[in-house]
DNA sequence: ATTATTCCTATCGATTTAGTAGGAAAGACA
DNA sequence: TGTCTTTCCTACTAAATCGATAGGAATAAT
């Protein structure tokens, strides 16, 4: 499952997207228009902020804005932040290896073979979005 | 991530695919082999009976066996028992279809369209993929 | 100064995960 | 019949994670 924090997320994102003005968006006004709790919203936006993907300004007029252009925000960065890791099962991701305890020959284990094809069309899915596909409302 | 459940009946279902004989295979012969707790692997092995995927037989030369040939047991099905629905949010989600209770417009939200594509992809390897497959060493 | 906003830390209740414990029920075999 | 083996079932538990909430510090605009 997804979760909250990610949906949220990817929400937000897609907001601030459409509103593309010069200037920032406030927390509260994307909370109220999408329904998210304030406060949480605010941990989430901290988190893509400390991670690069947004960027803030503190203050009356503050808010948060993309650090780059929608086209250019890729899924797979937006993901790792938002939901962490996006193998199912550390011995096939390529950010966060890691052996299992158990398994003796990783090329021989059933989970491994099939979550390293999940992983990769998975992949190939959020290397082809960004946030311009995602925030175009037509199509 | 994936949950142990889901990893230790993968391999579960591997090994007595592996095993194929005529006599049905004891929770204890694989817990030890696989390094699976054998209590746990007691409970996942009964909701894969429980599911029609597996048969059993208790008492003295009991076990479990497949019900079906490893080539006609589709990971779509042993997924959905052990880890639950396939797409991660119940708006885009084929068998467990549910509205968020927020999103007005489903066709309109990012989540979705993101989601969708994530679902087909992996329900895509899913359907391409039986038991048969996971079990074959050489590859 | 005042007000608006982000930033930071801590806490909390509910749910899920990964088991464990104990024994009932059924079947094999002597 | 009795014993042993195996699945089957229910209930419990410790730990982690999730989805927040609370309260206020820091910073910037006017």
């Amino acid at each position: 499952m997804l979760s909250k924090k990610t949906k949220y997320g990817l929400k937000a994102l897609t907001y601030i997207a459409r509103s593309e003005g010069d200037s920032p968006i406030q927390v509260a006004v994307i909370a109220k228009s999408e329904q998210i709790p304030q406060k949480f919203l605010e941990s989430i936006l901290l988190t893509l902020r400390k991670s690069g993907i947004l960027g803030s300004k503190k203050g009356k007029h503050g808010g948060y804005y993309l650090r780059e252009e929608p086209s250019e925000i890729k899924m797979t960065d937006v993901m790792r932040v938002l939901e962490g890791p996006i193998a199912m099962v550390p011995c096939v991701s390529l950010n966060y290896y890691e052996k299992c305890d158990d398994c003796p020959n990783e090329h021989k284990c059933s989970v491994n073979k099939l979550m390293l094809q999940v992983r990769d069309s998975t992949l190939k899915v959020f290397r082809n979005t960004t946030l311009a596909d995602l925030s175009n409302t037509n199509e």
